[in-house]
DNA sequence: AGTGCTGGGACGAAAAATGACCAGACAGAA
DNA sequence: TTCTGTCTGGTCATTTTTCGTCCCAGCACT
């Protein structure tokens, strides 16, 4: 913070919460325009007046537009946005807190965005975004990358813009279905992000909860090897992690799973695995798909989630052995691993 | 304005107000401190309440503090004024205005302070304070410095700070009494100069309103001679700006001189000299004093004049063959020169 | 043609800003 | 010493602004 913004600070202090809120419409908008002012405020969470009051200022500025579809924002609008990021950030301290939060896991490359996702939906389009961003800068290098399921995976696809085709990309569905919704399958995210980018994918299609014997036929079909050849030459990885519980329930898990898990104390989950709190395995899903030690073997683990609910399991999910390299959450979930670690210390 | 400051303002257009209410409160306290709130309503020409809401923040924000003698600027405040300074004067649109009116005014350096003297009292100690501090960075290279009277000039002598005594500095009276009140006279001026920084100081005492033959002999004595010979070794010369018409009447000139002076067309008066809207001499005092021809020679003519009324001076002293090098001035003033060359263009 | 959005308008209720006043405290003068 | 003036901090009715909540006409997509 350069001593300008400092002093402007210390002569106007309600000006840093209005910025950040204005902000954060501003950039709501522009995530989901064209968009209406409902919309708008039952994704921000205020009330329609208080959203009012800002849209018809951020109007007079010229920063929006309001069409009978909805509200856009300008040239100048994006300008701004793109103009303000890091005072934003630096205003909220999540500057600071990326430093801490470094230390903290072990991960080198850390961003927090701001406000939790649990409390603002529209916060996981903005985490889906700067993955993306993220993401995108890596095609250039990487051409191999795999692929998991989950709602915070598919806010990532929904951000991607195909500004250039790039056929060499090609993504790989990391596990097959997982009980999860359709729409958030490892399988569905591999297409849509082959479909954003102009790259191609593979899916594995394996029903989960195979018995024993039928699980190693499996592993011994064509199909079934071949991505697991694929898996041994990952270079990325996108994931999302998941609350243990959250996830067993979730994937219809048998009785038997549940107790596992619940009685290992697994704490998080990411491609299948489950983890306790010293990121140790206390579970695995019997069915197809890549291998901690592949995951070990990437060039880069990205890992996104956010939210505060999902602070235990990230702290839980860095100590494994394969943690990642670089972790994209948001000030929810980033207060709350501080606050936790902070507890843990004065015990 | 960079980039940050500018998507600052477009994101929160009240904040520029505000910031500049703000700044210019902690700045009148820093200069008329300890204050009290009622002297400082009247200063700034606002009600009692409103001082009150900004003063709690600053207290609040401690950048002033809250004494029984009055309020006081803290170090922080101090700093934060510094910080400012220039962005406040972005703000105002001054650095801008300061380019125009160079330009309009063909002189090389204008400053200009926000707010008008005409309005706000304390403004004309904002002027003061500049030229003091301009003077100040010109006491290493220059040494002879004469000095004119009037309130300005003693606005600047208040504010003149003796860091470092400096026994080299002369400061001349550049003209008798000139029926001005005492305390605001050539020689009181010069007086209060050299106190301050520690120089000394000549002056020069002759009556006005001298007989053709009385004036003559006077200038033959030799005191009188040796001001003169300084004046020709003046190195800088600081003056105020005065209405011709104002002037007149305060100097209690007498009826021929009056009429001289206004139907010449007066508009502008510098020691001494009455100047046309042109610029052209219509009427001089008959007085020894600092010539125009000497004026002319010296290295650094800093003229000081604020508030709107002295626009119309301004535009025609500067306009004279002795046009100043220095400007410094007050956004009242500046903003109704600029208007006034507008109408010109006009017509 | 219908339906579900959109922005804009309106209006009472609530909250905040404002203006005006007073009490107690301290500083400096007499 | 006392006295006087100014300072801050507190209070309170009044005004102004803001807020919450509806409703309406119109466009877009189905």
């Amino acid at each position: 913070m350069d001593a300008l913004s400092d002093a402007q600070q210390k002569l106007m202090p309600e000006m840093s919460e209005l910025l950040k809120k204005r902000y954060q419409i501003l950039q709501t908008i522009s995530l989901e325009q064209p968009i209406g002012r409902r919309t708008l405020c039952e994704i921000a969470g205020v009330t329609e007046r208080e959203i009012r009051k800002d849209t018809d200022l951020l109007r007079n500025q010229q920063l929006i537009e309001m069409k009978t579809a909805g509200m856009i924002v300008t040239l100048q609008g994006l300008e701004v946005l793109e103009n303000l990021k890091g005072f934003v950030r630096e205003l909220s301290g999540l500057t600071d807190m990326e430093v801490e939060l470094q230390e903290v896991l072990g991960i080198s490359k850390i961003v927090i965005l701001p406000q939790d996702s649990d409390e603002i939906p529209a916060v996981k389009s903005h985490i889906g975004k700067e993955a993306a961003r993220f993401l995108e800068g890596l095609f250039g290098s990487y051409k191999k990358i795999a692929v998991t399921g989950g709602s915070t995976m598919a806010a990532i696809s929904k951000e991607l813009v195909g500004s250039k085709a790039d056929q060499a990309l090609q993504f790989i569905a990391a596990r097959g279905g997982l009980g999860e919704d359709v729409l958030h399958q490892a399988n569905t995210i591999a297409a849509a992000f082959a479909e954003k980018t102009g790259g191609s994918f593979k899916t594995l299609y394996l029903p989960d909860h195979l018995s024993a014997e039928a699980f190693a036929m499996m592993m011994r079909e064509p199909v079934i090897k071949e991505m697991m050849n694929l898996y041994d030459q990952t270079e990325v990885i996108v994931h999302g992690i998941g609350n243990a519980k959250e996830m067993a329930v979730r994937r219809h898990s048998s009785i038997e799973e549940v107790e596992k898990i619940c009685l290992g104390g697994a704490v998080s989950e990411a491609f299948g695995y489950y983890f306790d709190k010293d990121g140790e395995i206390v579970y695995r899903i019997r069915t197809a798909g890549i291998q901690l030690e592949q995951v070990r073997k990437t060039d880069i683990v990205l890992a996104v989630a956010g939210g505060a609910s999902k602070a235990r399991a990230i702290l839980s999910y860095s100590k494994n052995v394969a943690s990642p390299t670089v972790l994209i959450t948001d000030e929810g979930a980033a207060r709350k691993i501080l606050e936790l670690t902070k507890k843990l210390e004065e015990l």
